[in-house]
DNA sequence: GCCCGAATGCAACTTGGTTGCATTCGGGCC
DNA sequence: GGCCCGAATGCAACCAAGTTGCATTCGGGC
């Protein structure tokens, strides 16, 4: 994992929305570049504290937040209650897996799924897709 | 609402899974019955207080487990961390639509939606389609 | 009527998340 | 360089959803 690149090219989003890139900020982005999946709150804070960079779970809750809202960033919550949390990449028709037994979430490449029927009255505007099953990790710890 | 048809069907549905139909479990299945989205455990409370039966909040917990686990109900995770119950029908490809203002969920008629591809080594079990936008009342109440 | 397991109710607890407020940071201005 | 002000941070207290443990009650079989 380059950490290093990674901490460049948060700085560099960061800085593309005209924000200053405080410590947090470009921590937590950091962080969530090097996961190919998605991240729960209590994992970034587990490793932000790994990295000893601890940082106040209010301010991870903020940064979250202001990632999400600034675009960087986007935030599923799953069956298990837990939002998690990835770099936003753009995508129409996005899909997630997520794993019954982990909880984890992947981001899918997007898939052409067709929409269903709306009730009259109704106005859709956008579409989530959610795959459910066993991620690999999951099903070779079962094997 | 015909509450007095919906308290049979209840200890009907009850009887029929070989257990005994007690008093908060018809309560909790017959608010299900006449409810025709979801409802929050909040609001089965809620209900439940208005009608003078009010029951315990583990109560109303531990009955809907077992109404999911009997098959009788499904529950659903929203994006406010919610679950929310609705009483359970033969369904497959079954979508939902989420109301991004009042946060409740409608069930919708069967969608022929395609499976994307999983990455290599996960094991799909099933897929979940939700639809987000605003219901019919939440439009006209901010027109 | 008695017994036993299942169902219920209460209280205490856990977890994910939020709010309020005081402090610190950092960048513009003199 | 020093000052000022708003944004960001950190702490503590709080809230809501959900869970656990345990004592009590219900209800059906003997």
């Amino acid at each position: 994992m380059n950490s290093g690149s990674h901490h460049d090219k948060a700085v560099q989003l960061i800085k593309e929305c005209g924000a200053s890139a405080t410590a947090a900020r470009v921590q937590v982005l950091q962080l969530l570049l090097a996961t190919n999946t998605t991240a729960s709150h209590q994992a970034l804070m587990q490793a932000a504290t790994n990295e000893a960079q601890p940082l106040d779970k209010v301010t991870l809750y903020r940064v979250l937040d202001w990632l999400v809202v600034r675009g960087l960033a986007h935030s599923v919550t799953g069956q298990d209650r837990v939002r998690r949390f990835g770099v936003a990449h753009v995508h129409h028709g996005h899909a997630h897996f997520e794993c019954d037994a982990c909880g984890r979430l992947f981001c899918l490449a997007d898939c052409p799924s067709t929409q269903p029927r709306t009730p009259p009255g109704f106005e859709a505007r956008h579409i989530d897709v959610t795959v459910h099953g066993r991620c690999a990790e999951c099903l070779q710890a079962s094997a």
